[in-house]
DNA sequence: CTGTTAGCGCATTCAT
DNA sequence: ATGAATGCGCTAACAG
């Protein structure tokens, strides 16, 4: 059998309540009495049931997620998998609710965050806008001893415990690889369609992308970022417009959302004229348009494994357990025709 | 509060004991009053607090995993997984431990099977080779009540509870157009090295692989299947061999373990000859010939993620729960040098 | 400062 | 066929 609290008691010559005060570091100990339990914790090999720990404390924890109201395929899904990780969670002794906030808004991220603080929940993940208010607010929470943890876009430079989402540095040079050594030494032109440039996963994309572009295949030369604003409609025009005006274009790198309508003018665009169209994202949409040969291949984050991964995070974090690291990595999935799920 | 015994005793008017015997399906209750709990139960919405439980049986799931012996840097990663798992086990209630099995050898996997079956494990996972008497030794244990998961390699058409592997047709196909449209439209012979035609795995990435070629890269003709047991001396030998006699090879997919000799065939080649490589399994030698350009892409199932499926799978069998699907699913990584955990 | 005691939600004897 | 009582490993009042 493995030791109990009782075992460590006996070992001491103490009783559970002092053996408990020294597990959970509570005041009220001498030194000498501390360091004698202590040392027969160490003795005889113990670990904590954490199982039976949270049984006998009854405590659920309560976590929020804040996302934002955005309009478009991914945040739907990532909201239905915090959906259904609310449908689960009272199995798993935790609360968990959401909190909606305006997209692209630091002040008003910033202010829920802050309204959040008072309720003390036992953890936060949020959907960060890239802004020094959001910043501050976070490191305010940390500071006061909420876990945070950021999911699919991050905070860096804050205090947040722990990243949920993909590096999209690797992500935006994975994508210039797959269009570079798909158009085979092809020479001609690159459109890039982002959301905002002022979003930092759409940065850190273009980055990416760029580097590899510039340093591996030289014969393709990036066009202007077009900014769609991850809206279909301005993406259909911008994309439409681009494609009639430059037939250099041989290749399409899409790494924001609102693909519906770069997948719309891509299916506008002449039938004699091959274009080579990486894109982010799996939705409906990406789907139908890879398996249909309007996209050759699709970079996606799973967010179900994202949520899932900043609940456990905020869990082990909220009892102070380790998690296993190469669990919570979130990896850049790629997918082609023939490897959808 | 949740709902708890109790109040489901106290709504159907009956005592615990007998609650916990509707609930655990159990003798010794008569009709009606088994209806009235159980009434009580879907009234109430009672359910059961699995931590609560496992503390109260005080009992600990024995799980064992039988793996080939086989010495390539996929099988010892996995075993390294297991072993992890075994570290952790203490925590999670688990005892799990590891049986070592001679490599494609059905007859030995069989024997290891009946022998453990007589101890009755909570659970066991095992690395299929894909024969009948494998099949049939898996299915008496089924049989007698005792889960069963397949890793890495499935035995379709037996009873086995669940497989924790990739989709190696899927695989297959993927690996065809990663080649094909990296090869952008040349025309050779493309050659594949595998481990071994008895392993189902290796059948159907070959199979999924063929197909794809066939349909839609006719300029690019697959050579025979060279057969190297995922041992890398020989199946440096074999490719070697292949390469000095055909230099119409321009593509070369190895399906199989064993990349160290293969990579090793490749280095030795002429340098003015460029050959387009799809390998499976991400280790030390093919991420290095990745980032040395040897290799062009790697299609890898992540070892780690299907040990921890693995285990999952069978304590939920084991207490009777369910899991989450698209959690279990163990997706094909496509690794660039861009992508790299 | 330290110890005693009573649960947390459930399973399991042992009576009845 | 049913119920009362005890304990799993741990925490948390409440006493001393």
């Amino acid at each position: 059998m493995r030791p109990t609290v009782h075992d460590i008691a006996a070992a001491a010559g103490v009783s559970l309540a002092t053996v408990d005060r020294v597990l959970n570091q509570r005041p009220g100990v001498r030194h000498v009495t501390r360091e004698k339990v202590e040392a027969a914790i160490r003795e005889i090999g113990y670990v904590r049931d954490v199982a039976a720990a949270n049984l006998a404390k009854g405590r659920t924890y309560s976590f929020v997620f804040i996302v934002p109201a955005s309009d478009n395929s991914f945040m739907h899904g990532l909201n239905a998998e915090v959906m259904a990780a609310v449908a689960r969670s009272p199995v798993e002794r935790t609360d968990i609710r959401t909190v909606e906030v305006p997209a692209f808004d630091p002040a008003a991220l910033a202010a829920a965050l802050d309204t959040l603080r008072a309720e003390r929940p036992a953890g936060v993940a949020l959907v960060a806008t890239d802004a020094p208010e959001v910043r501050d607010a976070v490191d305010r929470m940390v500071q006061d001893g909420i876990p945070v943890v950021t999911v699919v876009s991050d905070l860096t430079g804050s205090l947040r415990h722990h990243y949920a989402g993909v590096d999209n540095i690797a992500a935006g040079r994975t994508a210039a690889r797959l269009l570079g050594r798909f158009l085979g030494g092809a020479k001609g032109d690159v459109a890039v369609l982002a959301g905002s440039m002022l979003v930092r996963d759409h940065r850190e994309r273009l980055e990416g992308f760029s580097a590899v572009m510039a340093d591996e295949f030289p014969d393709l030369s990036i066009l202007p970022v077009i900014e769609g604003r991850d809206d279909p409609d301005m993406a259909h025009m911008l994309v439409s417009d681009a494609l009639s005006k430059r037939d250099g274009i041989i290749g399409v790198y899409s790494l924001g959302a609102g693909n519906r309508g770069l997948i719309r003018a891509l299916k506008e665009t002449s039938v004699a004229r091959v274009l080579t169209v990486v894109a982010h994202e799996l939705t409906d949409h990406t789907r139908a348009a890879l398996l249909d040969g309007t996209i050759d291949a699709i970079l996606n984050q799973d967010a179900g494994h994202e949520v899932r991964s900043a609940i456990r995070v905020l869990k082990a974090k909220a009892d102070g357990l380790s998690v296993i690291d190469a669990q919570e990595r979130i990896r850049l999935d790629i997918f082609l025709k023939d490897n959808l799920p």
